[in-house]
RNA sequence: GCCCGGAUAGCUCAGUUGGUAGAGCAGAGGAUUGAAAAUCCUCGUGUCGGUGGUUCGAUUCCGCCUCCGGGCA
């Protein structure tokens, strides 16, 4: 209660935290460079493409001449046959944003991963976690009847959560039942109790895009390019090789790494996969450019800009430093 | 040179037994609570290649022209 009141002057003792966002392509690797040079900080990757070891050239991983030179946290953490969450992610967040104040450093967070950064914003419910068996029986069930009899069932046990998911939403209609099943309460009501979890730290955040989207898909499509030219068919047939992945994995589903297993399936030409690689990384941008325009408390900056890094200077010393 | 197909949304194409047209993809906007680089929702007017003719009316039928395929010489 008392909390609610000194939170303006709480704020000042807080340890301070920037987060670096902006859509894919858009420049936060350079802006990451500059800031660590010149700032006592430890990068952080919000990424939950880069988690994953053997997928660096596609997720555009620095290599490990940079890494050396600029450690990131949270990069390379897990095999492509693993699966993360945003709860894992803020778990692991914490603890090492944790680390970094204690040893008297600036948590730098730096990456497109948008859900993560509000995980750790906002918190999350105290919700169980994923359960493969059941999702797989609750595929099974859909097969058999359609999502829209499962939709009816969720109708029944959460009906609020019917009304918000759409029915051809099976991703999400799956977990509302999974929730239930494993907790026997609706997602909606556990939501309900979720306490605010304030991250405990005095938070700048900073946002790098571009004004016009064509600025952004020009980029996108030449560092697509330049992926191919540095190995990433190879990058990828090495994945693909192994056996035991598949499509259904959230690694395989990843931008550039799902086109590229369809064009080894045989389902696209070499130029169709190049093409449909392209396009999926400008609807990823398009959705994160969607998170970044409603988002609070955002300093955006012009990608490009060439005042770029002396005016986020600027802006922290007002602030953190 | 001749014959046969095509020419319709940014792209691939459907369609109109003559009353000015609609899918997929792309693109745009939005949602987003343990898969999030995921998953999903909404949004479709374009000289129907050009030009003449027939017709109350032509994108549709007919002639000619242009371009692109394929075939025959």
């Amino acid at each position: 209660m008392t909390n609610e009141i000194v939170t303006e002057t709480a704020a000042e003792q807080l340890p301070p935290a920037i987060f670096l966002m902006g859509p894919t392509a858009s420049g936060k690797t350079d802006l990451a460079m500059a800031l660590y040079d010149r700032l006592p900080c430890e990068i952080i990757s919000v990424d939950s493409a880069m988690i994953y070891r053997q997928m660096d050239i596609g997720t555009a991983t620095p290599d490990a001449e940079f890494l050396a030179r600029y450690p990131h946290r949270l990069v390379d953490i897990l095999d492509p046959a693993e699966s993360y969450s945003a709860a894992d992610f803020r778990a692991d967040a914490l603890r090492e944003m944790a680390e970094i104040s204690a040893a008297g450093k600036i948590p730098l967070l730096v990456g497109g991963t948008m859900l993560y950064y509000q995980a750790l914003l906002k918190g999350l419910a105290q919700l169980p976690q994923a359960d493969q068996a059941i999702r797989d029986r609750l595929v099974q069930e859909a097969e058999q009847h359609g999502w829209d009899y499962l939709h009816q069932r969720l109708q029944q046990v959460d009906p609020q959560a019917a009304e918000r998911i759409h029915p051809n939403d099976p991703q999400r209609m799956q977990r509302a039942l999974e929730v239930y099943e494993l907790t026997g309460r609706s997602m909606t009501e556990l939501w309900q109790e979720q306490e605010k979890q304030k991250l405990p730290y005095n938070v700048v955040q900073l946002c790098v895009m571009p004004q016009e989207r064509k600025t952004l898909h020009e980029r996108i499509e030449k560092r697509f390019h330049i992926m191919l030219e540095q190995g990433f068919e190879n990058e990828v047939r090495q994945l693909w090789e192994r056996g035991d992945l598949n499509l259904q994995m959230p690694s395989m589903r990843c931008v550039g790494y799902r086109q590229m297993w369809e064009y080894f399936d045989g389902v696209w030409s070499y130029d169709e996969m190049v093409e449909k690689g392209i396009i999926a990384t400008r609807q990823l941008a398009k959705r994160q450019v969607t998170w970044l325009r409603s988002w609070d408390n955002l300093n955006t900056f012009e990608t490009g800009d060439p005042n770029l890094i002396k005016n986020t200077l600027k802006l922290l010393e007002g602030i953190i430093i």
